[in-house]
DNA sequence: CGGCTGATCGTG
DNA sequence: ACGATCAGCCGA
C-alpha cells in the first residue's frame, strides 16, 4: 500500500480527522513493524478552539510543530508519563490537528503485546496513550515528516459517512462551550474504539 | 460494571 | 499547579 502524500494532510482537520478512519498507521522499528487501523480521532482546530494547546495562538516551543505545514507529527507528553500522538493538518501557520485515539491492530501484535506487557488485542491502542506506547511512538517521534519517515500512514479504505459517529472530545471539560464540539471521529460498532459513549 | 485515585514531569 | 491518560482498586 502506498503512504498518504502531502495533499493529503493539507486539508482542514475535521475534514482530515473523518478521512483518517480506516487508514493504516506505520512504525517501521529495529524492533520490527507495527500496523494498526485508524479507528478513533479527534480534531483540534488551532487559535479558536479552546481545547487546543494552541488556543489564541499560544506559541511555545510546544506548539511550534503545530503551525507547521500539515503532513508531520505532533507528539507531546501528557500527565508526566504518557505520550499523544497527533497529525498536524491544513496549511502552515493554523496550527491544525489530529489527535489519533485509538487502533485496530493488524500487523505486529506480538510486538505490541511485548511492549504493552498485555495480551488481549482490543486493549493495545484503544486509548491515544496506549498506541503511543504499543507503536513505540515517544518525543523523539515528535515533528517527523509522514511521508518520508519510518512512522508514516498508508492509504487504504474510506469510512462512509453514515459508518462515523461524531461524539463531544474527551477530558477537555476546561474547555468551555468547546467542551461541547462533536470533533471527536469514530468508526460505528468498531470493537477497538476507545470510550463508547460521552454524554 | 462504574467511579475514584495515584503515578509522574514538562510546560507555562 | 496541572494535564488531549492509564491501571489498579474498590464497592455493588
Amino acid at each position: 500500500m502506498k503512504r498518504l502524500d502531502k495533499d493529503f494532510y493539507r486539508q482542514d482537520a475535521l475534514i482530515l480527522a473523518k478521512a483518517l478512519l480506516g487508514k493504516v498507521l506505520v512504525h517501521e522499528t529495529a524492533e520490527g513493524t507495527v500496523k494498526g487501523i485508524i479507528v478513533e480521532t479527534e480534531a483540534y482546530m488551532g487559535a479558536m478552539d479552546a481545547g487546543s494547546h494552541a488556543y489564541q495562538n499560544r506559541k511555545t516551543p510546544r506548539t511550534k510543530t503545530m503551525y507547521e505545514a500539515g503532513g508531520i507529527s505532533y507528539v507531546y507528553l501528557i500527565y508526566g508519563m504518557y505520550c499523544c500522538m497527533n497529525v498536524v493538518a491544513f496549511e502552515e501557520g493554523e496550527a491544525q490537528a489530529v489527535l489519533l485515539r485509538a487502533l485496530e491492530p493488524i500487523e505486529g501484535i506480538d510486538l505490541m503485546k511485548k511492549r504493552r506487557n498485555l495480551e488481549k488485542a482490543k486493549n493495545l491502542c484503544n486509548g491515544p496513550g496506549k498506541l503511543c506506547m504499543a507503536m513505540d511512538i515517544t518525543k523523539s517521534e515528535n515533528a517527523v515528516d509522514l511521508v518520508t519517515s519510518s512512522l508514516y500512514i498508508e492509504d487504504a479504505i474510506s469510512i462512509q459517512k453514515k459508518n462515523i459517529i461524531a461524539d463531544r472530545r474527551v477530558n477537555i471539560d476546561y474547555a468551555g462551550e468547546a467542551r461541547d464540539y462533536p470533533w471527536r471521529f469514530f468508526i460505528k460498532d468498531n470493537p477497538y474504539i476507545s470510550v463508547k459513549k460521552q454524554t
